[in-house]
DNA sequence: CAGTGGTCTAGACCACCTA
DNA sequence: AGGTGGTCTAGACCACTGG
């Protein structure tokens, strides 16, 4: 799988600390004597270090040495759907997640959309609402508008399996980036009506901005759950 | 400002991106034309490319170049409080930002609290909460726990002000990272009273885990907010 | 095919930390 | 003082892209 130096020493090294070969708050060998040992050059393993160090494992600072940290950033980051690039089907399972069409509709985008998705006032979008129910229960309601122009030949049969799915291996369009909001929310009637929200039951809304590594916005969307049903989660590491 | 050649490349790159002289959606020149035009390596401009690709601003494709995204992410970056290392009153300016203590005790930890921060049953923690206050309007509810042996000598005054401030520059003490969960919640007594929270009204709470550089975890804490009153802003960029 | 970014090296110098 | 990681270079080779 990992093909060059830098992949394979970054792997390894991440492995020993799982397998507690090299324990928390201890210090790593130094940058000359893993390059000894992996048979590298030690820009190559400063490299392998700096893609841990990122992923919140190691602590490096000069004069001193490298620091072994917790597993907490490991453990946490497998589970943290805050790098939820694919969709919620690949995230929990196709099997269990299921999608209800609740709409499905192409229309023209008001000023508001037109500048969240960067187009044209004349350029269609598509208007999708959708239920997913994980293991048949209501999970999250989904609010998405999509350029017409970037994702032809949109069916409801797609919308009922993964829209995500389509856009990478069929439409083959790579992701860059996300942007999302967080925040709580009261009830509207359409949480009620498919989340099965009481008047007063607190939901959790997510607004994201998906764009495309070419710079263009393909998704505007808002993702509704109950406030019992699911939270989000986030690792921040300092610097890099 | 910026100490090594890399980071006046990138600082100089994300300048003329922010104003257009590098449009969005066009390619940057290749990587020997800036190496040239700024008198440093190839591999010097690569890894100033890397940091800037990294906030997501470019996007590089080995075989045809060097793309320059929309700057969403940059906007957004700035007001984002993902990356809120620092405390609440240099977010705000410390001026508009006050604190009432609510509680401010030692305690021993009970089991779940042990495992979160990593301690022993006999390591005595502080147990603080405060009310912030924005424009004296009540803003957060802060529930903190830190461990007495890493934060000596805390008082109330120190948390009237900045805890932030006095474990960085008091203490010296450098945080590694965090790792946060969001999601929203019924109101509870304390929220009703110190939040003015109405008895349904809904809460948005951020529970989070901070570690230091060498590994020890420093903080245990929740802050909850009335639903309009704050969210939460994330930035995702693909792979890097 | 020519051009792009990605990787990798050996070697040099530097800033920083501990002692 | 000696050791650490950080930076930077010149040069080489590779994989990928487009025409």
């Amino acid at each position: 799988m990992a093909q060059t130096k830098y992949q394979r020493v970054a792997d390894e090294i991440k492995q020993r600390i799982i397998a507690n070969v090299y324990p928390p708050r201890t210090l790593l060998p130094d940058q000359n004597a893993l390059a000894a040992e992996f048979g590298v050059s030690r820009i190559t393993i400063k490299k392998a270090l700096d893609g841990v160090a990122r992923e919140g494992l190691i602590y490096k600072k000069s004069g001193l040495g490298t620091y072994v940290l917790g597993d907490i950033a490991l453990r946490d980051r497998d589970d943290s759907p805050a790098n939820a690039f694919d969709g919620l089907s690949e995230q929990q399972g196709s099997e269990r997640v299921t999608s209800q069409i609740i709409k499905f509709e192409v229309a023209f985008p008001n000023a508001d959309l037109q500048d969240k998705l960067g187009i044209a006032e004349n350029e269609a979008v598509y208007d999708i609402r959708r239920l997913r129910l994980l293991d048949d229960e209501p999970f999250i309601l989904e609010h998405t508008f999509l350029p017409v122009r970037l994702v032809p030949n949109l069916s409801r049969q797609i919308l009922e399996k993964s829209l995500y799915m389509f856009l990478h291996q069929d439409l083959n369009l790579t992701f860059g980036g996300a942007y999302r909001r967080i925040h709580a929310d009261l009830p509207d009637e359409l949480d009620q009506q498919y989340l099965k929200a009481g008047e007063t039951t607190p939901v959790l809304e997510t607004e994201q901005l998906i764009w495309l590594i070419n710079g263009q916005n393909i998704e505007y969307s808002t993702a509704r759950n109950v406030y019992d049903r699911r939270s989000y989660t986030v690792l921040d590491v300092n610097d890099f």
